[in-house]
RNA sequence: GGAGCAGUCGCCUAGUCCGGCCGAGGGCGCGUGAUUGGAAAUCACGUAUACCGCAAGGUAUCGGAGGUUCGAAUCCUCUCUGCUCCGCCA
């Protein structure tokens, strides 16, 4: 959520801001004309109250010294009902104002690449490369499926399409890429590892902003009201909702391992092959909380621990920043790294590192308080994958594979796994 | 899922039966000052958040939402959370 007083004290900036996104102006005049009444309703209705609360003190007054306080109390009546009425009407612009502002979504930082889409983005930098086969290589739901570790049909048998049933040495693989990120996160990395619930609550989601624009992208438990998650993000950032942290605890860094949970609506016919795009998948998130003035460095580092599971796991990666168009709702500027996957013949999505300021911590409540003391202030939010789960091992088993079929452990993983090759 | 009890200012707690003198008392903690050679102890003062307003000041918040009333921490309804007992269960 942006600050209500920025969009009204400079608005031509914030607009130019929002409006970068090339995908409209997201209700923000409709926003503007909705605080001019509402501020000068509550203005008028505050009034009437200190009246009100003024003749609440005289009325015991008048009644102990034993006057007739009838008149006044007439008078009150009516003016309790006037003060009803306005506030009726102030809750209703109240709710308009917040409802309006909730849709608006972050301003992109100055140095965000303008453009409509992906194509926009701008390459970074790449670390290693392609590897060349000289044999006819397979994508990785055949990889999988070959060696038995992988299994579409069965998982569409007792869940539908876009799941998987991991087996043998897959879910071991799988478990072992988890372990071997967390491991590496929490040991060399700082952060501290946070197992939360699947399933959140409403204000929850709203506090990452996925709601209220985005309901429709999430699995809904009808009979409690709460969401699957679809990332770790949520639970975790919300972790400190509605708190005023000490500035001595910034930054915090978490880690968490977490399956995601998303429907994919309006990506019918996409990706829709392998562990690519599922409804369920898992993935290690990386969460900070920092202090405003160093929120954009940490963003780096964020994204260097990010990509530090790819060099130990010897994967070709590039790392593009995203346009003002293809940025993500709730971020002012967004790292992708993106994986080389032989079978798209190009680099696949397997994190996304983003700066959100103080658009979270505003919607979330989430504040500290200056050593000095002084008046709480918003923290910064960041988060990334770190990584993918399932995308790092469609990677590996397309990069390692061999010739006769079965896949090399890389190095990194070995002792986890427990095995030089799957086969 | 059933029964009972409880949720108040960073923490502990008073107030709730009998609505106004309660944005709210006390203790602890914390801050500033006094005292001291220094410290402990003691004493004094201060110590929530948000919004509106140029300001003076005003408004709101006693888990959350709604209601009764001129007026609600206090009365009513719903709801969430915690604890105890019962049922069920990994």
């Amino acid at each position: 959520m942006l600050d209500i007083r920025r969009i009204r004290e400079d608005y031509e900036t914030v607009y130019a801001a929002v409006t970068s996104r090339t995908h409209g102006d997201f209700g923000l005049p409709e926003v503007r004309d909705i605080d001019t009444g509402y501020r000068s309703l509550l203005t008028e209705t505050e009034g009437l109250k200190a009246k009100q609360n003024a003749a609440s003190k005289e009325i015991p007054k008048i009644k102990k010294e034993g006057g007739d306080a009838s008149g006044l109390l007439a008078e009150m009546k009516a003016l309790s009902g006037e003060i009803a009425s306005k506030e009726g009407a102030l809750r209703e612009l109240e709710t308009r104002l917040r409802d309006a502002l909730l849709n608006v979504p972050n301003t992109p930082q100055a140095d965000v690449p303008v453009g409509e889409d992906e194509n926009a983005n701008r390459e970074i930098r790449r670390v290693g490369s392609p590897r060349a086969f000289d044999f006819e290589f397979k994508a990785h739901w055949d990889i999988g499926t070959d060696l038995d570790i992988l299994d579409f049909e069965r998982a569409a048998k007792i869940a539908g399409a876009r799941f998987v049933v991991d087996k043998g040495l897959g879910a071991r693989l799988e478990r072992s890429v988890v372990n071997f990120m967390l491991d590496l996160h929490t040991g060399e990395h700082g952060f501290t590892e946070i197992l939360p619930p699947f399933m959140v609550n409403r204000d929850a989601m709203t506090g990452t902003g996925q709601l209220p624009k985005f309901e429709d992208d999430m699995f809904h438990i009808p009979a409690k009201d709460f969401f699957l998650i679809p990332t770790a993000e949520v639970p975790v950032t919300n972790l400190f909702a509605n708190e005023i942290l000490d500035e001595a605890m910034l930054p915090v860094y978490y880690t968490a391992y977490t399956p995601c949970f998303r429907k994919e609506a309006g990506s019918a016919g996409r990706d829709t092959r392998g562990l690519i795009r599922v409804h369920q998948f898992n993935k290690v998130e990386l969460v900070k909380f920092t202090k405003p003035e160093t929120s954009n460095e940490e963003l780096e580092s964020l994204t260097a621990a990010a990509e530090e599971v790819l060099k130990r796991l010897e994967l070709p990666y590039r790392v593009v920043e995203l346009s003002t168009g293809d940025l993500g709702f709730s971020s002012s500027k967004t790292y992708d790294i993106e994986v080389w996957m032989p079978s798209y013949g190009r680099y696949v999505e397997i994190s996304s590192c983003s700066n959100f300021l103080d658009f979270q911590a505003r919607r979330a409540g989430i504040k500290f308080r200056r050593a000095g003391g002084g008046k709480p202030e918003f923290v910064h939010t960041l988060n990334g994958s770190g990584l993918a789960v399932g995308r790092t091992v469609a990677a590996l088993l397309e990069n390692y594979q061999n010739a006769d079929g079965t896949v090399t452990v890389p190095e990194a993983l070995r002792s986890y796994v427990g095995a030089e090759f799957i086969r």
